[in-house]
DNA sequence: CACAATTGCGCAATCGATTGCATAAATATT
DNA sequence: AATATTTATGCAATCGATTGCGCAATTGTG
């Protein structure tokens, strides 16, 4: 905080010889003050570089115009792409965005949510953390009726607004083009289940699969952290079974990208010999080689999604919750087109 | 803000037939209230699901618990690396942190300092926007002497903290590198002159040819902005000279990436006919192929490093300013390494 | 001209937590 | 036992902006 105090409207007060009252109306274009006593007010307030404290008018006002937001980690692609566009639209709508990260974990997670609520935001959208919790800290926000968004990764025993893509058509989508491929043996490298993100796009895998008269082989299935050693770990545990596949789905980029360069210094040739089939769209998939095919989310779309929804319930007190289902899209690359498509 | 407000201390106080003054100080551990009334009014606090209400707080103290920071995108590694980084500390040390992006315009990045300002965030970490201004809003922090770092793009004219990479060296290094690696003819993509960072990049550069003995020759140089469509204009640009580069060195790595692609789409091999070396160590540069040698820059580093300086500021009112010069590193990589070092 | 309606502004309480000073009670000192 | 000291707590002002209510001055109406 600044060692000389800012000017405040009972200075402006003092110095027009009026009151707090009017300086304050005035400043906030309210009719009830004449057209000469605001145009003194606004000219001294810009005079002496007047800017309101907006703590002590949203200590009044019961409201922080402040959204908050946690993710998993900030300095991922996809997340950074949803904060930037939350970001857009609430400050577009005169709201500050504060943002914290959990690192996955749930402690973490727990005390910045604590936090949050201690700074009486006025709403928050949250991707919640992989590690698994009760998830209490959130019911709280239910509990006392503030606004909450979760996006991407939800809880389902958590009733309101949700973003999510289309995380079941997503892993259909991969699996359907996998096999279209031509591809026979396909595995899918899953997330944590307890995500019903990752279980979603599992479904969608076993949907693709039954729906082409392959019979689903649980043996194929991986369900780790998806980090880059992840991928490695798996492709090598997979690539050793009696029956190894010969095409991959994996629940991201990351692991699509290490599981290729591990195949690749096998010897092993994409997309002829394998496919691989990603999650997310990070933009180093596009540029890597091979370029890796995967399922583009509107990072920057759903941010702006989960800000317009929270100024709704927010601003006109929206009571209904939906869920919206952002299309997702297959981006057809290197990495699993084998037949040049 | 919640429609069933929230306890408040007075709650508590009429609770137990008390004063709001003991439960505030017995909820600060002040020794003046004893332990037995302590302990009830905890227990009470905590039964009630007490959260302390830190607007309130904040406007009694004059302080606002949060570091504003500022970044031209979110959405983009290195800066998301730095909030990372910043978050991490200010969390640990009981401070929020609201970021906002300026989309490197001069008129959005006023918007949003004036409403930092506003907002009292008891200080400023920014790295400010590439269209130029004249910086007022950032000088009257100065004046305030509300505590401002500047990070990777500084303003030379406002004394404060500011911490950068060595640009200078980074310069000079890929420079030698590619001269090392009997590049002849070496081009530079600069980004746009009025920002040091650029600047020292560029004099790198420069030192470099001069202690080479090569004449340094301007028309190999290219003040662009430094986006994918700018590095594909150069490089379009400097092959058709009478007298083309035979290397260059792009601002930063996106450009590099742009320029290798379409030099590749020319049929000219990289880095057997040409060398090619960025800046920043986009996550994309290493899995290209060929992989882009560039230089990295510690973002996390330099955002816990500028969390810890304008903590300094504010806590311990440090009042001696220093420019941390973090070291770069020269990752040498396929895109500039033909006699494989 | 008397009364009503409108306009312009101020008083004082409020939001919730903090803190200097005062007071009361308990304990220590001589 | 009387005074000094320590311990425990309360009173009331404060941070800066907002707002319901009321009052006075101005303008309008019959």
């Amino acid at each position: 905080m600044h060692k000389k105090s800012e000017p405040t409207i009972h200075d402006i007060a003092r110095e027009l010889k009026i009151s707090a009252s009017t300086v304050s109306r005035a400043l906030q274009n309210n009719p009830r003050i004449s057209l000469k006593t605001r145009e003194r007010i606004i000219s001294l307030a810009d005079s002496m570089g007047y800017r309101p404290n907006i703590m002590a008018s949203n200590l009044r006002n019961k409201r922080s115009n402040t959204i908050g937001i946690v993710v998993p980690l900030i300095n991922r692609y996809f997340f950074s792409a949803v904060i930037s566009g939350v970001e857009e639209v609430a400050f577009k709508a005169g709201y500050n965005v504060v943002i914290s990260q959990s690192n996955d974990l749930a402690n973490k997670e727990i005390s910045i949510v604590h936090s949050m609520f201690a700074n009486r935001v006025d709403g928050l959208i949250i991707s919640i953390a992989m590690q698994p919790t009760n998830y209490e800290h959130l019911k709280i926000f239910r509990k006392k009726n503030i606004p909450l968004v979760f996006f991407d990764r939800t809880v389902a025993e958590i009733d309101t607004n949700k973003i999510v893509v289309d995380d079941f058509m997503g892993g259909f989508r991969v699996t359907q083009h996998l096999i279209e491929q031509g591809y026979k043996r396909i595995g899918h490298m899953a997330g944590p289940q307890n995500l019903q993100t990752y279980l979603d796009r599992k479904n969608g895998y076993i949907e693709a699969l039954s729906k082409n008269g392959i019979s689903y082989d649980e043996s194929l299935v991986i369900n780790n952290s998806l980090t880059t050693e992840d991928g490695v770990n798996a492709v090598q545990y997979l690539m050793n079974l009696p029956n190894p596949p010969d095409a991959i789905f994996c629940g991201n980029d990351t692991t699509a990208l290490s599981s290729m360069i591990y195949l690749r210094d096998k010897g092993i040739r994409i997309p002829e010999d394998f496919g691989i089939v990603g999650f997310s769209n990070e933009p180093f998939s596009k540029v890597v080689s091979p370029s890796i095919s995967t399922i583009a989310q509107p990072g920057f779309l759903m941010g702006q999604k989960a800000a317009e929804l929270i100024l709704n319930q927010i601003e006109h007190k929206e009571k209904s919750f939906k869920t919206l289902v952002l299309p997702t899209e297959l981006i057809v690359r290197e990495s699993s087109n084998r037949k040049k498509v």
